[in-house]
DNA sequence: GCCCAGTTCAGGGGGTACCCTGATGCGTCG
DNA sequence: CGACGCATCAGGGTACCCCCTGAACTGGGC
C-alpha cells in the first residue's frame, strides 16, 4: 500500500503493560514508529510537550484516578494548543465518555479495546485521528442513537413527575416522597400512575419489575 | 539470571489483538516460547491436543459466550487429561470464578490483567503453573477471604431460602415464586420472612429498601 | 424414642402499591 | 374567555407484601 516515506510518530499511555506492549506491537507492524510508551496521563503530557509526535493512542482509565483520566488528559493537551491526533481506548461503550471525546474536536477517536480484532483497524484509526480525522466506535455510536430515542420517554416527563422518579429510584414509598415533597399521598400517587404510565406502557405483572425498570433505567444513565 | 536451555512453550489465547500481542511479546521477552497465539478456547483445546506445550495463557472472557469461555476451556483440558500450566486472565477480581479456578487442581492461576505491571508478573506466573503450582491475584484472595466473612448471612440460609433468594433478587413475586418452585404461596411467603429475618435483622421502613438490598448484596457478588 | 431443624402449609390482620373516576385551582395559549 | 396541561387532592377498590401464630410431616442426631 504504501512506501511510508514518513512514518507517523506516535506516544502510547496505557497503566496495563500488556496493552502497552500489544499496541506498540501491532503499531510497529502497521509501519507506525511508537516513540514513548507511559503509563499514565501525566506523563504523556510532558511528551507531548516536547512536541514531535503525529498522535497519542490512550487508555481512558489510568492512574491516578482511574476514570477519566484519559480524557483528562486530551482535553489538558487540547488546552494546551496541542493538534495532534488523540485515539482513546476504553473496555465499554459509554457515551458520556464518548460525547466529552468529541467535544475535544477534530483528531480524535474513541475506540473499544475488544473491537480491535484486526490489527488494521487500530492502525487506521491511529492514521484517521494523525490526519485530523474522527474515530468513533460503531457500538458507541449505535448507543448514542438509542439514547437520544430512550431519552424521549425522560423528556416526556414534567418537572415534578421527575422529582418524584427520582425519590422512587431512591426507594422511598409513596408516603416517604409524600413528605419529602410535602404533598398528600393521594397527589405522589397520582404522580407515580403518571410516571409510569408515560415510561412503562405495557406489562407490569409484579410490583418489583417497576423498581428494577426504574433502577436500570436510571442506572444505564 | 538463567541460560534458559529449554525454554517454556506456551500458547495464548485472548480474542482482543492487543492483549495478545502484548502478552505474546512479554512472555517472550521473558525467555518463553510463544508456539500458538488463538481467540478463542475452541482453538486453544485444539492447539492443547496437540501436545508440547508447558502451559497456557487465557483471558476469561472470549467468544463465543463472552462469560466463562476461558474457565471451561481450562476445565475441558482438565478433563481430556491434560496436566498443563494453565494461567487465566481477568479484568476483575471475580471470587466466584477464582474459586472454579482454584477448583480445577493445581497448575493453575488465576491474575488481573491490569495487575500486571511488570513483565515479570506474567513470566513468573506462567513459570508458576509450567510447574505446577499455583497462582492467585492477591486483590482476589482478599476479595475471598473478605467474602468468607460477608458470607456469614448468606451461609445461614438453607437450600431453599437461597433458591427463593434468588428468585426474589430477580423480581419475582411471592406468587410468581411460588409457581416457579411448585409450592404454595403460604410456603414462599415463610421463607421469604426467614430470608428476611436473617439477612435484615433490622430496619424496613419501605418495601423497596428490602429489593435494593438484596439486589445490592448480590450485584456486589 | 425424642428432639430439632427444615419444609410445607393455613388463617387472620395491617399496610402499601396500584388503578379508576372525579374534582379543584392555576397558569398559558389561541 | 375557553380549552388545555399541570398540580393538587378524595373515595373506592383490588392485589400483593409482610407479620404472627400454629401445625403437620420429614430426616438426622443424641
Amino acid at each position: 500500500m504504501e512506501g511510508a516515506p514518513k512514518p507517523l510518530r506516535v506516544a502510547i499511555a496505557d497503566d496495563a503493560l500488556l496493552l502497552r506492549e500489544g499496541i506498540a506491537k501491532v503499531l510497529a507492524d502497521g509501519g507506525i514508529e511508537v516513540v514513548a510508551s507511559v503509563s499514565t496521563g501525566a506523563e504523556l503530557l510532558e511528551v507531548a510537550n516536547r512536541g514531535g509526535l503525529d498522535a497519542a493512542v490512550l487508555d481512558i482509565r489510568m492512574p491516578p484516578s482511574f476514570r477519566d483520566e484519559g480524557i483528562v488528559a486530551l482535553e489538558q493537551m487540547r488546552a494546551g494548543g496541542s493538534k495532534i491526533g488523540v485515539l482513546l481506548l476504553s473496555m465499554y461503550a459509554t457515551p458520556e465518555y464518548a460525547l466529552r471525546v468529541m467535544g475535544a474536536g477534530s483528531g480524535t477517536g474513541y475506540l473499544l479495546k475488544e473491537r480491535v480484532s484486526e490489527p488494521q483497524t487500530l492502525v487506521r484509526a491511529v492514521e484517521t485521528v494523525a490526519s485530523g480525522g474522527s474515530v468513533v466506535d460503531p457500538e458507541v455510536v449505535e448507543q448514542l442513537v438509542k439514547r437520544t430515542r430512550a431519552d424521549d420517554p425522560l423528556s416526556r416527563l414534567t418537572e415534578r413527575e421527575r422529582s418524584v422518579l427520582e425519590l422512587m429510584a431512591q426507594g422511598y414509598s409513596n408516603g416517604g416522597i409524600a413528605q419529602s415533597l410535602f404533598l398528600g399521598l393521594k397527589t405522589v400517587e397520582t404522580h407515580v400512575r403518571s410516571i409510569l404510565q408515560k415510561l412503562d406502557l405495557e406489562e407490569s405483572p409484579e410490583h418489583h419489575r417497576r423498581v428494577l425498570a426504574v433502577l436500570t433505567l436510571l442506572g444505564a444513565r
